[in-house]
DNA sequence: CGATTTATTGAAGAAACTCAACTCGAGTGG
DNA sequence: CCACTCGAGTTGAGTTTCTTCAATAAATCG
C-alpha cells in the first residue's frame, strides 16, 4: 500500500498499537477529499454524518458573532479531528473553515461508531482527544478573558508552535503558520489594527518573527514567561515504547 | 430504597430508558460527599480515580490566571459532571470549585469504565455530556471574546436560566443563582466594578432583578436580543415517550 | 453588636477600538 | 512589461469601553 492510512500517524503518535489495533485502523474506510483555502469545511446548523481528520493544511474552528465577527475559536492542523464531536453531537453548534487549501480524511459515523465498540482502548482514546479539545477551549477562554493583548498573543503563538513540533512540522523554533493578522485578531479577540501594534511589539522585543506565514520563534523562554504559557493544558501523550 | 440513585436523574431527563440499563445506573456504586461553600473540589494538577455528580449546590470550572485572578469557565448546576474529563484526562487542567455548599456523588473511575464497556449506549450519552460542556466553552470563548459588556452579562444570564429550567430549577422566570458580583466579573472576565454598572443597567431596562442569590427575568425576549442568545450551543436533550 | 463581606459610587487613566489614509507586494490582464 | 487591482500590512488620531483606586453604604454572619 503505498500511502499509510491517514489515522494511522494520531494513533501512532500518542500510542503503541498492537497489531490487531492496527488493522482495525487499516481497515477503517476513509475517503479523501480537497478544500480549498477559505472555504468551509462545515456549517454549524448542519448534521454531519461523518467525521474528518487533517492530513494536510490548516483549518479553524469558529463561530459568529452578533457583528457579524468571526471568533476563531481554535486552529486546526495535521492529525486533528476538527468534528469529532459530531459523532455524538447531533447538530454542530460551530463552524469549520480551511484557512489554506486542504486535504481531508472522511470517516462515516456509522464505520466510526463500530470502530469503538470494537476497539475500546482506541475509543478511550478518541474520547480523551475531545476532552483535550475542551481543554483547549477553556485555555482559549482563559486567554482571551484574562490576559492583555501582548500577553494574549504570545500564549497564542506558543500554542501553535508546541502543537507544530508534537506532530514533527517545526524545527528549530520556526513552523509555518499561514494566517493573516485579521485571522489573529479574530482568534485574539483583538481588532486588526491593534494585532498590528501587539506583532510589531513581539518582534520590537526580539521575541519572534512572524512574516510570509512563517513563524519564528527566538527566545522560547522569553514568549513562555510573557504568555503565562504552560504546556500541560495541551495533554499531550507520546506514545513510548514498552 | 429511600433516596434514587444520583445519577438516574440526569439520565432520565435525556434518555428513555431500557429496564437492563436502569438496572445497570441503580447498581454503580456512588459515595455522597459534602463540601462547604468557597472549597476547593479538584484542584488543576490532580490526578482523580473517580469523577462527581453535582447532587445539589452550585459549583464552578475554574482557571486561576497570570495576575492570580480566578477565570471561570463554566457554572455547574445538579445533574452536571464536572470532572467527567478526568475519567480520561490523567491530570486535571483547571479546579472545580463549590460557590455554594454542595452535596456530591462520587463514582471510581474503574467502576465508571466497565460501566461504559457494558452500557454502550449510555456511555456515549456520557461522552456527549463532556461534547455539550465543549460546546458550553466555545460560545464562552466567544462571549469574552466578541461580546461587551452588557450583551455578555445578558448572554450569561440567559444560559443560567435555560439550564436551570431543564433541571427543574426555575419557575416564571425566576431562580435561585447564589453567586456575587465578583464570581460574575470571573465569569465575564469584566471587572466588579464593571459589573456592578452593566447589572444595574440591566435592572433599569427593567430586563432583570438580582438580588440575594435570586435571579428573575422580567423580559426573556429582551434579555436573549441583548445577549444574542440562541440556545442550540447547550444541545438540550429531552427525554420523549416512544 | 462588631466584623467582614458585598454592593455601590466617583473620578482618573489605560487598553483597545474605530476610522481613515497610506504602503507594499503579488498577481493579472491589456 | 507595465498599469492596475486587490489583499494585507502599517500608521496616526480621536473615541469608547473598561479598569483601577479609593471611599462609602449596605448587608450578612458569628
Amino acid at each position: 500500500m503505498a500511502t499509510p492510512h491517514p489515522l494511522l500517524a494520531k494513533f501512532e503518535r500518542a500510542l503503541v498499537l498492537t497489531p490487531a489495533e492496527r488493522q482495525a485502523i487499516l481497515r477503517l474506510p476513509v475517503r479523501l477529499e480537497e478544500v480549498k483555502a477559505d472555504q468551509p469545511i462545515l456549517r454549524e446548523g448542519s448534521r454531519p454524518k461523518r467525521s474528518c481528520l487533517v492530513v494536510e493544511g490548516l483549518a479553524c474552528n469558529s463561530k459568529v458573532g452578533p457583528n457579524g465577527r468571526r471568533q476563531i475559536l481554535a486552529f486546526h492542523i495535521p492529525e486533528d479531528m476538527p468534528d469529532l464531536t459530531s459523532l455524538h453531537l447531533e447538530v454542530r453548534d460551530s463552524d469549520i473553515w480551511a484557512l489554506t487549501p486542504c486535504t481531508l480524511a472522511y470517516v462515516d459515523h456509522g464505520d466510526l461508531d463500530q470502530f469503538c465498540d470494537e476497539q475500546r482502548r482506541l475509543a478511550r482514546f478518541l474520547w480523551r482527544s475531545t476532552l483535550v479539545e475542551g481543554s483547549v477551549h477553556r485555555e482559549w477562554t482563559l486567554n482571551v478573558g484574562l490576559r492583555e493583548g501582548l500577553s494574549r498573543m504570545a500564549h497564542l503563538l506558543c500554542e501553535v508552535m508546541v502543537r507544530m513540533e508534537f506532530i514533527g512540522r517545526a524545527q528549530d523554533g520556526r513552523c509555518a503558520f499561514p494566517v493573516t493578522q485579521e485571522d489573529l485578531g479574530e482568534a485574539t479577540g483583538l481588532s486588526t489594527v491593534h494585532v498590528n501594534r501587539v506583532l510589531q511589539d513581539l518582534r520590537r522585543q526580539g521575541l519572534i518573527t512572524f512574516a510570509k506565514g512563517q513563524l519564528t520563534i527566538h527566545e522560547w523562554e522569553g514568549l513562555v514567561e510573557l504568555g503565562d504559557f504552560r504546556v500541560d493544558y495541551l495533554h499531550l501523550l507520546r506514545a513510548r515504547a514498552a
